[in-house]
DNA sequence: GATGAATGAGCTTTCATTCAT
DNA sequence: AATGAATGAAAGCTCATTCAT
């Protein structure tokens, strides 16, 4: 087996980052804390990444990334608004159960700790992949006649809010039930809020 | 003008964390920061709160006592369910624009921060007041056939979601508007997803 | 006996770093030993002064103020410029066996480390009262006809260069004689070099 | 062209290093940069030089030697003392407008940080091709009757001190001339110092 | 010779908390 | 109640040096 290496090893810390900054916090976790658990020395992860901050910063761009690839694929389906709002719950829901360290990074580190992301984030372009997406599938459910068309802002706040805020309550074991189970209440509620007065 | 006893220093001290916390960050504000900000020594402040955590943990319960009373206020106009939710975003915005501390503290210091809360604020405790009132609007406005008998958490996740979804952009500037400008439109989007289909 | 107050402990962590500095050398000096060496803790340590850096002019601005104040007592008396070099020389050089840290501190910490001293200490103005002294000396012995009215800085860096050269000469042990032996040579030189063509 | 042999290497890196030691500071020059600055890999320089210290004594050496070898020419000459002093102040000042780090590096690296020159640069074995020349300049000066036949030492500290300071005083930037302009001024200082009672 | 990833001790600095006054 | 000096563990980060390739 092949020696891993430089952008294997930037993603194992990143991915071994990842996850503990969504499970213990970005300021209760440590620099010794991911070093230690990739069997890494401290002063080799700087080799990796100049800092705490920056090392913060490319995992969020990672995320957006990756679920913004996700709803690309989504996009590019030939299938109604309304099964759109569903797969794209579905997709974020199977993410939260099988890496909510994703899920979780979003919520409570990139939108928590403004002050990490403020230089090198700014407005939203760190997670301009995924926000992208959003706005293609709400623009072309508008062009179709299928969605309303009101304001980008209110429909985005909606989706990311909403999703947000079941994901949140699951991590906080508040849910009865497992988050598959709300997904057809939830992608219709959305659907009822975004669709065009025709439907 | 009397000496402020016990309480009204306990109110000062909290208000003032409230601001720094919600502002800075809760791992960023630190305790002699809180204290010079009222003009008291740091030694002093640690005989009205025992810890930085429990001080978090008060601030949070007053923020939901509050928010838990506007929201009361509403709950006990003889409205619509469709008017209550017009009621409830604009009251949530409004605070949002007027004591934004509150708002951001509950999104960025309480949510964003679960090890600090996790001991004492289990589940929603901390929050119940607020929790509360959602969950009497709700089903009251199913008892009424307003709307729709569905499970409380896909309701409860919509609302807050959203509203958090967009206070945060809010606090991002990204948001073209001011929140008012959006308030008929979420108020709308919210109704839609949660009447009843008879309506 | 008093407890020493914020002014004497200030005095106290300057006299140590002052010693450790010019002994061991600035970088070589850290800040857990300085503390140590007055039993007192790094954290408090950094009460009193905010940085290392801060803490390093700090010194150099006392220094200067007590050679400058020696200086001044010399300038004051009513006798010939030659008497002043002698005694100037005199009183750097029992500065040099007496207080040898002084002396060092100036050329080992303040004249190498520019970068420490970049910001704040800009010119010479952290080593004002003593370079004032100088040419107080210096345009005094002018105006009386005593000395050649030169350059002032090829006069002030003979004085300063001489006289510094000689203490590292000390400082390094590589002088036979203590440096006592020198002065009646050191001070005839310079007056040599600067006395007016009269004389 | 052929491939540069070790001793090449050796004087390219030795070369970078004076600069960066000299202008930078040695404790805040590393490694990397050095190796960075000549293209050359850390763990290679390493094959050169086995040490940093031993590094910074190899240059010292060097200046010396170099400066040195300027002065040989100039005491092999057949003028009197006094052209000597002249010629040694122009060469020195030459040198330090022209290669400033050499004579930065002897002032701010070797002079100021004992610590890394203790060992293997006891008394003044790194520099004594330069002492040396200088010791040769002073005692055919007093055997040709030129010179006043005083305490070595004494001369050999107005000599360094004296350059060394306006080499200081001009990096510092706190003359208003170049260094050419005080030539004159200086050489006669020093003559007027140095010289016989008989001329 | 050449590479540069890897090590880890050690640096400066911070900060929640205590406690003598 | 009130003060703020004092503590000390622990943080982020650096860097001379080594060594497998």
């Amino acid at each position: 087996m092949a020696r891993p290496n430089k952008e294997e090893k930037k993603a194992a810390i990143m991915h071994q980052a990842l996850k503990l900054f969504s499970k213990e916090g970005f300021y209760t976790t440590t620099i010794p804390d991911i070093a230690k658990s990739i069997g890494m020395s401290v002063g080799n992860l700087y080799n990796y990444f100049k800092s705490k901050d920056i090392l913060a910063k490319e995992i969020i761009k990672y995320i957006s990334a990756y679920l913004g690839n996700e709803l690309r694929k989504i996009n590019e389906e030939d299938i109604s608004s309304r099964e759109k709002i569903h797969k794209i719950v579905t997709v974020y829901f199977r993410t939260a159960e099988e890496k909510p360290e994703m899920i979780e990074y979003f919520l409570r580190v990139y939108l928590a700790n403004r002050e990490v992301f403020k230089e090198g984030c700014e407005g939203m372009i760190c997670v301009s992949d995924f926000v992208t997406e959003i706005m293609i599938f709400f623009e072309e459910g508008v062009k179709k006649g299928e969605l309303r068309d009101q304001d980008f802002f209110s429909a985005f706040g909606l989706f990311m809010g909403y999703l947000g805020g079941m994901v949140f309550l699951y991590g906080e074991h508040v849910l009865p039930e497992a988050l598959p189970y709300y997904i057809d209440d939830i992608s219709n509620n959305i659907y009822q809020a975004l669709k065009s007065d025709e439907n």
